[in-house]
DNA sequence: AAGATCCACAACCGCAGGACC
DNA sequence: GGGTCCTGCGGTTGTGGATCT
């Protein structure tokens, strides 16, 4: 039927996002909130398409993303909603407020998966695994103790420890990706998100104490303060673990070449269908 | 020290479904 | 009702770093 490809493969950038990048996408998504991403990647002065503006934003960029391996309660919720939902990896994402779907199937395939099967877990099935695979009695031991050998969970289960929302798998439930809804004010991000945000707070904050690189993730600016002001400074100073983890280009991260009269360019440009990419 | 292999994670791809015209 | 657009989802791949030989 002809379907349009998501983005003219031409002149449209792929690979793992800069720094001046994410900067673009979070002062565009900051400055007008989540709306047809198709058109941000425009908007924002990007080379990318827009499911991949949308994925970068959603799996890495979001202020309320926690960062860092899923702690053990939350391996064991993933694991029992696993069990009742199979690879819906987006509800059971939903579970887990500041984990996004692509972190936790990505957990499940690299960690949890051989978790289970050395514990004798099939984890397909989340049933014992075959006899005639001998586990040794470290393994049974294991197995004995997973959260599956206690099958009486209610939907209401909450692991100690674990930052989780009640699991009540009633579809109407909360889930955080209901904020990706088309714009409107409720769609901006919200500031105190940002509180939690390292991220984010790394941009924004002034140089003060670093974050550190566990990640209770707390942050620091207050409210008052202005994002732009806040862009302006020295932040590569107290991320270094951003620097860790990609290779940004930090010295082209700068907030002013971002401006109202870009997004006015690129809004005109869009409107009368001139695409100078 | 260098090459090979493994591992973890970010990003991409293709499809499905809902919204809109 | 049908076509198109847009977004979200789940599976898969690519890449860089870590570890092993």
């Amino acid at each position: 039927m002809g379907r349009q490809p998501c983005c003219d493969k031409l002149g449209v950038k792929k690979g793992p996002w800069t720094a001046e990048e994410d900067k673009k996408l979070i002062n565009f998504i900051l400055t007008n909130g989540q709306c047809c991403w198709r058109a941000v990647p425009k908007l924002a002065g990007l080379r990318r398409c827009g499911k991949s503006c949308r994925l970068r934003w959603t799996n890495y960029l979001r202020p309320d993303l926690k960062r860092g391996l899923l702690n053990e309660a939350e391996e064991q919720l993933v694991i029992d909603l696993h069990a009742r939902l199979g690879n819906r990896w987006s509800k059971i994402a939903a579970r887990l407020p500041g984990r996004t779907d692509n972190e936790i199937k990505n957990h499940w395939n690299t960690h949890i998966k051989k978790k289970l099967l050395k514990m004798g877990i099939d984890p397909v099935t989340h049933e014992p695994l075959h006899k005639e695979t001998d586990q040794d009695p470290q393994q049974s031991h294991a197995a004995q103790k997973s959260p599956q050998s206690d099958s009486n969970h209610d939907d209401q289960t909450q692991l100690p420890g674990a930052d989780v929302v009640p699991v009540n798998l009633d579809e109407n439930s909360y889930s955080p990706t209901d904020q990706n809804s088309c714009s409107d004010e409720s769609n901006l991000p919200d500031a105190n998100l940002y509180e939690n945000d390292p991220l984010i707070s790394c941009l924004f904050q002034d140089d003060n104490d670093p974050p550190q690189a566990d990640v209770s993730w707390e942050l620091f600016p207050s409210p008052e303060e202005n994002f732009d002001s806040l862009f302006a400074t020295s932040w590569e100073e107290n991320c270094p673990w951003l620097l860790d983890c990609q290779d940004f280009g930090v010295h082209d991260f700068d907030y002013g070449c971002f401006n109202d009269m870009e997004v006015n360019n690129a809004l005109t440009s869009l409107e009368t269908g001139n695409d100078d990419q």
